[in-house]
DNA sequence: AATCAAGGCAACCGCAAACCA
DNA sequence: TTGGTTTGCGGTTGCCTTGAT
């Protein structure tokens, strides 16, 4: 299994694409479509290596992207993602068909982590997390009470499913040695967050995606909540708590309607003396 | 106006999985 | 089944832009 030679080539350019090469790559994919990047470079002429022209397609040419700002309620999906997959970028990113891999780390290294970094502290401080967690109980109803534990449970295998402490990897590695243990404070804490958005919840009205993300919609609202009401009785068989399945969160992910509440965040983020 | 530092982002690197003959 | 090739992915680098001094 060695390495691909493609790169290793003398007389492959490199560096920032001009607008020819663009032009020379995206006529060759519209003709032939995406795929069997190897014989890119010499069908077209380009002095690029395959791997480069796959990446400016993907990251930059393909048709459907999504360029500049993040709106508040992809803020909130990537925070969200990252939280639940840890650095996962592709598969974030399949949540946010609009963006690339490329632009949700970029963007998450460069905005979020520090958003986050202040953020955390914070939570870190009792009485900060008192008053989240006590937002939570004012504002979220029994059965919207979620833990990312048991959504991971679900999401990943690669998560630690243990329901009181669950590893949150918003600390790069370097930093963390891989991982915080989040405490049950902590953690609930942030459930507030989760409570804000619990009108789409039990209300969502998003549509469904691929297999890829891996939840198929009811398209009807009164099925979901029957969904999570059935739901409910199972899960709340053996424990007292309710956990929603991945594919709720999901739903909750995917509503568009949820942006008025994660900007509702961000704004409370933003005027917090604490931040 | 010039210089420097920090931030942002496109692109590259290298590993690993998937694919295929 | 095996080994070579291709593709996907995450981490990192380096250049360009912007803001501060």
């Amino acid at each position: 299994m060695g390495r691909s030679p493609c790169c290793d080539k003398v007389g492959i350019k490199k560096g920032p694409w001009t607008p020819e090469e663009d032009i020379l790559l995206v006529s060759y994919v519209q003709e032939h479509g995406p795929g069997n990047w190897r014989l890119v470079p010499t069908n077209t002429g380009l002095q690029r290596c395959s791997k480069s022209c796959r990446l400016r397609w993907t990251n930059y040419l393909r048709p459907g992207i999504k360029r500049g700002n993040f709106t508040p309620h992809e803020e909130g999906m990537i925070i969200h993602l990252q939280a639940l997959l840890g650095n996962k970028w592709a598969a974030i990113a399949s949540y946010l068909p609009q963006r690339t891999d490329n632009d949700v780390k970029n963007y998450w290294n460069t905005h979020l982590k520090k958003k986050l970094k202040k953020f955390q502290p914070a939570m870190e401080l009792p009485q900060m997390a008192q008053a989240c967690l006590n937002k939570t109980l004012a504002t979220g109803s029994s059965s919207t009470i979620a833990t990312y534990a048991s959504s991971t449970e679900i999401a990943s295998p690669n998560i630690c499913s243990n329901q009181s402490a669950i590893i949150l990897q918003t600390q790069p590695k370097d930093e963390s040695g891989g991982g915080d243990l989040m405490s049950n404070e902590h953690f609930e804490s942030i459930l507030w967050f989760e409570n804000m958005n619990n009108v789409a919840w039990e209300k969502s009205t998003c549509g469904s995606t691929t297999s890829k993300g891996g939840f198929q919609d009811s398209g009807n609202d009164d099925q979901f909540s029957v969904e999570i009401t059935q739901e409910m009785k199972q899960k709340t068989g053996n424990n007292s708590k309710f956990y929603p399945s991945f594919s709720s969160l999901e739903k909750w992910l995917l509503d568009d309607s949820c942006a008025g509440k994660v900007e509702e965040m961000n704004q409370w983020m933003e005027l917090s003396p604490i931040f």
